[in-house]
RNA sequence: GGCGAUAUAGCUCAGUUGGCUAGAGCGGGCGUUUCAUACGCGCUAGGUCCGUGGUUCGAAUCCACGUAUCGCCA
């Protein structure tokens, strides 16, 4: 049995954990869960990476020392994954001294090949990105596009690494390892980046202190990508001659042991680039695959600082679940894919695959059991064609599921597994056991329940790593023991593994009791989540301004706003670079508004019973920069434009002046 | 601007090497059963498979151009 080395990305602490943490976190749970139910020696490592100019910024400004910061923030990453049933076998922080050891050594490997030279750097550098930027990349205003926020130009002494020397090689290495990052599409783009050619590599920082000293030349901490990469060497005690660190020889050095990274998009590039052409240069062996996945947006809207909706997992994961939390994630977005997380489907994928599928179908086999045999699970004997029927579909499900968790595609195991419990629910139909029993047809009787119990088994073994606990729940109300992955020995159900005849039932607690209206709304309210579809009165506002409700204006809420409240509202200046009128509307205008951003932005403004669209053109408006973006008949609205008056009877708020095109009104 | 990806039923998506009347799940509609968590099961979408042109006996599936969206790079 190969053994199976997999890792998450090591979280930076600056987060806290949320629902994106969670996800990578889960698959990667699920994976080894998986690969223990196939008898695999597994081992899963997260950790946390604690280094860098921002933590020390972010400590300082707390008025901490750094260590005691990411002390504090390490907790809830660990308290979080113990609540979500993921088993790590080890934990790694970058601040520990058995890390520090080992990345210095790899550091020093780097050295002795030849590949790092001394030099002195100077670039603008974004804190928010940790990373120096080229100054064609930058916003006006030396702005990062990705944090929006100032460059600094930083000049300091640096080691370099030759990374230009290893685009070849790893171009021949892509060639030869043409699934060594998933997707595909996600590989093209690395394998193009790297064909254009690639820059010598800045690894070290001599103008903070927070970070691992460089070997020699304590001055220098090493650049905290580095670092971090080789978090998934030393947490095993490597790099390490043979003999010295068993866990070491055993994941990483052993050509056989398949090691798999599971990374977001973002971090893409550092593990399919920088990461192998460091492991190359430290003459190491190269992982396996990189697994990229996608992003989560909430309800259909961006995770972002402003919106707060930065989804902490674990008061969800209490709401609804563990396991059922693991599932949604796991089947609602395909894996690799930017998906949606909301609160609506996961009620109805509750509902229609747990409740309905799953768990009802448990429920309304085991009365028969208990009626007729007190409880005891009959032989099965004498299969008929649709039992053997039965057999067939789970065993193919068995092997599709496999199939499909060995390629990362779990959303499409669990396809795979549902179509079973579908089949079986067509089963209890077609056998009509409720006859059977009115007619005491025991024989007949003792075949259908038996076989539908020996599909629900092979399904609790599959769906096993998705859902740990239920699983078990499932399988005692069959009679069978929580399921205890051994190495070298595999449970996957290619064919029926386990005897269930003989067993004895014992009915519970429904496993998935079904959630009604009443209960989602008691959920949603306990989630903090505004009931199903008034997020419109937000985002209709500046509609209901113009012509609609004046009403709802009319009535001013109560009680004060804080200064703090009022700078939640990213008010710019735009200036308005074309606008057409929207089909089917005869109050929507549809404006490209220039914020100073990269791209100009798309609103959607309900003013065009007052202005023509040439009227607006080379306008300055006041736009709320940060509304959650809308899709209004099929336009998506990034942005409000501020208006005043009701009725026919509005004017566009805007400035006099050339005023630069994002400027912050306050 | 360069490279790449995607564009299939209301929604989310499958569609292997081009070939039977283009599929699934969910939602909607209709019907049916009653063992069960008012659950299950059956039927139902007449969809220009983005558009145009081409290759072919035959294309959602290959090629070209165009359009839209997205991603990476610049």
């Amino acid at each position: 049995m190969k053994p199976f080395y997999i890792t998450t990305p090591i979280y930076y602490v600056n987060d806290r954990p949320h629902i994106g943490h969670a996800y990578s976190t889960i698959a990667t749970d699920v994976l080894t869960r998986f690969a223990k139910v196939r008898g695999r020696p597994t081992r899963f490592l997260t950790g946390l990476d604690e280094h860098g100019l921002k933590i020390e910024r972010r400590a300082r400004e707390l008025g901490k020392e750094p260590q005691a910061f990411v002390d504090e923030m390490a907790t809830p990453f660990q308290e979080a994954w113990k609540a979500l049933n993921c088993q790590h076998d080890d934990f790694i922080r970058t601040t520990e001294p058995r890390h520090k050891e080992r990345a210095q050594a790899i550091f020093q490997r780097m050295v002795e090949a030849g590949d790092v030279y001394e030099g002195e750097y100077e670039d603008w550098y974004c804190v928010g990105c940790e990373s120096f930027k080229l100054e064609r990349e930058l916003l006006e205003g030396n702005v990062c596009p990705d944090h929006k926020k100032p460059c600094e130009r930083i000049k300091e002494k640096s080691y370099f690494f030759r990374l230009s020397k290893y685009g070849p090689k790893l171009l021949e290495f892509y060639e030869a390892h043409p699934h060594f990052v998933a997707p595909q599409g996600r590989y093209n783009e690395v394998k193009s980046f790297v064909a254009e050619g690639l820059r010598d590599l800045s690894i070290s920082r001599t103008s903070f202190k927070w970070g691992i000293p460089v070997p020699g030349a304590p001055e220098h901490v090493m650049y905290v990508w580095l670092d971090a990469l080789t978090n998934y060497v030393t947490a095993l005690g490597g790099p390490a001659e043979p003999g010295e660190a068993p866990l070491y020889d055993r994941f990483w050095a052993n050509p056989e042991s398949q090691v798999v990274h599971i990374v977001g998009k973002d971090i893409l590039r550092f593990h399919a680039v920088y990461w192998p052409a460091f492991l190359m240069s430290a003459g190491l062996r190269l992982p396996s695959q990189i697994q990229a996945h996608g992003w989560l947006t909430i309800n259909g809207e961006k995770m972002s600082k402003s919106l707060g909706n930065f989804l902490p997992p674990v008061p969800l994961a209490e709401a609804v679940g563990v396991d059922v939390l693991r599932y949604y994630l796991m089947r609602e977005v395909g894996f690799g894919y930017d998906g949606d997380f909301s609160h609506k489907n996961l009620v109805a994928r509750y509902n229609g695959e747990l409740a309905n599928g799953l768990g009802n179908l448990l429920n309304r086999i085991l009365p028969f059991v208990e009626k007729h045999f007190g409880g005891v699970i009959q032989p099965l004997d004498e299969p008929g064609e649709l039992e053997i029927e039965l057999r067939e579909a789970a065993r193919k499900a068995a092997f599709e599921a496999n199939r499909h968790l060995e390629e990362v595609l779990p959303h499409r195991a669990l396809d795979a597994i549902w179509e079973l419990v579908a089949f079986a629910n067509r089963y209890v139909d077609r056998t009509e056991p409720w006859k059977l029993s009115k007619n005491g047809d025991e024989r007949a009787l003792a075949r259908c329940t038996t076989a539908i119990i020996e599909a629900l088994a092979a399904v609790s073994v599959m769906a096993w790593p998705f859902m740990p606990g239920k699983c078990d729940l499932l399988r005692a109300q069959i009679g069978l023991p929580p399921l205890e992955p051994e190495e070298g020995a595999c449970m996957w159900p290619f064919e029926p593994r386990e005897t269930v005849a003989g067993k004895k039932v014992v009915k519970g607690e429904a496993l998935f009791p079904r959630i009604d209206a009443k209960a989602e709304a008691a959920l949603l309210e306990k989630l903090g989540v505004k009931p199903a579809e008034p997020a419109a009165p937000k985002d209709e506002a500046p509609k209901a301004k113009l012509a609609d409700e004046p009403s709802k204006l009319a009535e001013p809420e109560g009680g004060y706003i804080t200064f703090d409240d009022f700078a939640k509202v990213d008010l710019r200046l735009g200036l308005v670079l074309s606008a057409e009128p929207v089909p089917k509307s005869d109050k929507l205008l549809r404006l490209k508004v220039d914020l100073g951003e990269a791209e100009p932005r798309q609103i959607l403004a309900g003013i065009r019973q007052r202005y023509a669209p040439e009227a607006m053109v080379g306008r300055r408006v006041v736009v709320v920069a940060n509304l959650a973006p809308r899709k209004l008949l099929g336009f998506t609205s990034q942005g409000m434009v501020l208006a005043v008056g009701d009725g026919d009877a509005f004017s566009v708020l805007g400035v006099e002046g050339e005023i630069a095109p994002g400027s912050r009104v306050s």
